[in-house]
DNA sequence: GCCGTACTTTACGTTTACGTAAACGTAAAG
DNA sequence: CTTTACGTTTACGTAAACGTAAAGTACGGC
């Protein structure tokens, strides 16, 4: 007797509206149980949905997404699959570390911005200090 | 007399279309200068094309791109300016940090699912070995 | 037995980010 | 002087990711 939602409960936890959680099931993201013709999410379909949507917030087309989250429940297989399974894993890998470099250079450039107007604030409220030393 | 670039350079360098650099400045991406109707990049706008670039591949639209790099080349202005320039920076700073906590939690995924590959294949190359022992 | 609420499907609409084609300008090369 | 190569504007087309509206179903409460 495991915990189920419904997908108003996931839309509202989220905050995706439903036709949002819909389209992912069109696309092949999820795949929720049905009790007759209302539709029923596991744990695991919410933990699926919060895969999506993390995805999402990186950039990821929804095509990219299913790739991906495809990976975490792969079939067993025999040797050769598993090798090629753990290649496309480490593609992703791969791609997910050159957009944590992207970020840190945009980290970068920011801080460096943030540097120099701190300084230039800085320079303000000293000259005021010193216009009122006169 | 710094180097300028045309807009198929800057498409080939960037391996994009010169449609999407175009689109990028009516867009208010770039503004590159003019020779009659003929576009010419400088550096300055190469930058702001590889700032865009990097946006777009971290998930952020158009919109928000130009926001950002808004930031980097904002007027000197007053103090409250600065304050608020400031602020600007520090919301930034916190949504690439959310991301980059998303980027790394994908990364613990991918290297949980990737152990649990390779101990598979570590069992299974270990029964052929036992099953060669016989 | 009807009401309200939540859910369903179907289908067309909308926004973003370009692609693509048409029609034209310009300048160096043969 | 006409190709050829590259550039321009204008405008319609398109794929992705949903939004939105319509019309119907199902179920607990009064």
């Amino acid at each position: 007797m495991t915990r189920t939602y419904t997908i108003a409960e996931l839309a509202r936890e989220f905050d995706v509206t439903p036709r949002t959680i819909r389209h992912y099931e069109a696309e092949g993201l999820i795949a929720p149980l049905r009790s007759g013709t209302r539709r029923i999410y596991r744990p695991r379909d919410r933990t699926r949905l919060k895969l999506v949507l993390r995805g999402r917030r990186l950039g990821f087309s929804l095509a990219e997404i299913r790739e991906i989250i495809d990976l975490y429940d792969a079939p067993a297989g025999e040797a050769a699959q598993l090798k090629l399974l753990l290649d496309k894993i480490m593609v992703r890998r791969r791609e997910l570390e050159a957009k944590r470099r992207d970020i840190d250079a945009s980290l970068r450039d920011l801080d460096a911005v943030a540097q120099n107007c701190r300084r230039r604030l800085a320079s303000l409220t000293l000259d005021k200090a010193e216009g009122g030393m006169r």
